[in-house]
DNA sequence: GCGTGCCATGCGAGCCTCGCATGCCATCGA
DNA sequence: TCGATGGCATGCGAGGCTCGCATGGCACGC
């Protein structure tokens, strides 16, 4: 019973079936002395006969009839395996994990994930939150087969290691400072940094250093950073209410809101993040993952346009 | 996914838990190379790469994942099949099908049955009733595995083709003549049939020919046959009544009855029947059918003992 | 009594799988 | 920086296995 081929299995299932090794062998496209070394073999292998030889065809023995519900369930589960490969190579079924940053969630994942799983309802997806470190890590950990992060445009020191991921540009973002309607440059379409140095900003945590303003101040330009809000939310909400002035990723933005100016801060003093589609270097990137970064990039050009 | 060789599923699984083909191949008492074109095979039959190969090790694929569990699940089943094959061949698991003609399902089988259930408690049994020839079709027809058939003694023509049927000796059965306790020879043993000359017979049917008193008329010999009774308790009934005499056969008592008595018919008038354990000849009998036979065997020396 | 249907088996060719040995690659430590 | 280590892939040859072909034995039916 070691090493039993599955091929036999179907053999005896067709045999048990015909009741004569003959016409199974016929049905099988074997040759009858195949299908006969093939069942003794199988019988050796049990132990004992399987089918009692009679003038007129063979019939299951108490052990054949034993043995055919398993052999059954053995070649079912074998036909189950293969269509479920197939349904996963077809992306008709299967799973995808994605990870991603925070604000990519907003709009970006949303869009893509809708349209891809319009594309390829059978596929499940599920999806993970977190910070591009720990998105990194999850990814190389096979927590996720897909993580979309967010990397600073900079040339030089690259947080990725190329060498450890696959990464896939989606979009350059650029930074949004949030105004109140009523702001004196609220009708500006850019604005440099600079020109707020009256204003009250609200950031994400109680130290610049943690905020987005940390990633390029002017020298000597000290912000100040009154009010503390936690989320891109309650922060525009802030903004709207006129109690400053806030740093917001474009991504975070979901559409236009009515009651606040966004203009877009010069690159000179917030470089543009890149956001990027990561995958696990070494691994085989599932299919479903390969589509999924085809609707990202799709969702990605949608949203760089509005 | 053609062909697929069971110990690769057995090997794939290995791997997948050791994370490392090495490894596994060491635990399966395999060559790495041996495991690492097992690996490969199998990833052809699949289709697709079930590991990425990492610097230390490997680590499944999504197709891998998807795999694994019916990998999982088939050789779980085949290891069902040889440990049900196993309790099959060892008594502890498994069906019997019997089948009796219905005066030997009185004492004979259930006390065979009764010592069978208590030496191989993990063994079904499964019971039918029936006359003899229907019980030797059934058995040719694969219906049941063992039969408990009755046939005459007599060396003549015999009813049970060696043929088609292997039989085996259980007893003789001798027939007992039931008279009141009152009758003139309540107190003798044995009698001959021409002693009942003016007695009313009770037979199952109206008339002789299907009674047991067909089996050899005395020449000139015509017993009344006032009175029609359908089974061998309703008999002893009337004859306990004192409505007149029956013929029953030995088997058919259960025990010893308190209000008449039973003379054991001299072999002359009533040649004595054979009760065989019959098993269809060129087919394997089960381990749990010769068990049985076996069983039968001591039920039936109880019984002629008594 | 012979033809037919069915299964088992000896024989030889081809294929497959194994172990051995080697090569390649990445990592780790001196 | 370079060798040691661990891991996987692969060329090679031996052995085993499975196939098809052909034959033989057996039981049944005309």
């Amino acid at each position: 019973m070691t090493g039993v081929q599955t091929e036999s299995l179907e053999v005896f299932r067709t045999v048990a079936r015909y009741g004569s090794i003959t016409s199974a062998a016929r049905a099988l496209g074997y040759t009858q002395s195949a299908v006969s070394r093939q069942v003794a073999v199988l019988e050796a292998q049990a132990g004992a006969r399987l089918f009692d030889r009679l003038p007129r065809g063979v019939v299951l023995t108490s052990e054949g009839a034993c043995l055919l519900p398993h052999a059954e369930a053995v070649v079912d589960r074998l036909a189950a395996a293969r269509a479920e490969l197939a349904a996963l190579r077809g992306l008709s079924g299967g799973q995808v994990r994605v990870s991603a940053f925070t604000t990519a969630t907003a709009a970006l994942v949303p869009r893509a994930l809708a349209s891809f799983r319009q594309a390829h309802p059978g596929v499940g997806v599920t999806l993970a939150n977190g910070l591009t470190p720990a998105l990194l890590d999850g990814l190389a950990a096979g927590d996720a087969d897909l993580a979309v992060v967010s990397a600073p445009a900079a040339a030089g020191v690259h947080p990725i290691d190329p060498a450890r991921f696959t990464v896939h540009h989606l979009l350059d973002e650029h930074l949004l400072i949030a105004v109140p309607g009523q702001h004196r440059l609220a009708g500006r379409a850019t604005a440099r940094l600079a020109e707020f140095a009256e204003d009250a900003f609200i950031v994400g945590s109680a130290t610049a250093e943690d905020t987005l303003l940390r990633v390029s101040l002017p020298p000597g330009f000290r912000p100040r950073t009154d009010i503390v809000a936690p989320d891109w939310t309650a922060k525009l909400g802030l903004v709207a209410a006129g109690l400053g002035v806030a740093l917001i990723p474009a991504l975070a933005i979901r559409s236009a809101p009515a009651d606040l100016a966004l203009l877009r801060l010069d690159a000179e003093d917030a470089p543009v993040r890149q956001v990027l589609a990561a995958t696990a270097a070494g691994r085989t990137v599932p299919a479903a993952a390969t589509a999924l970064i085809t609707h990202l990039r799709h969702a990605a050009a949608g949203l760089e346009l509005a």
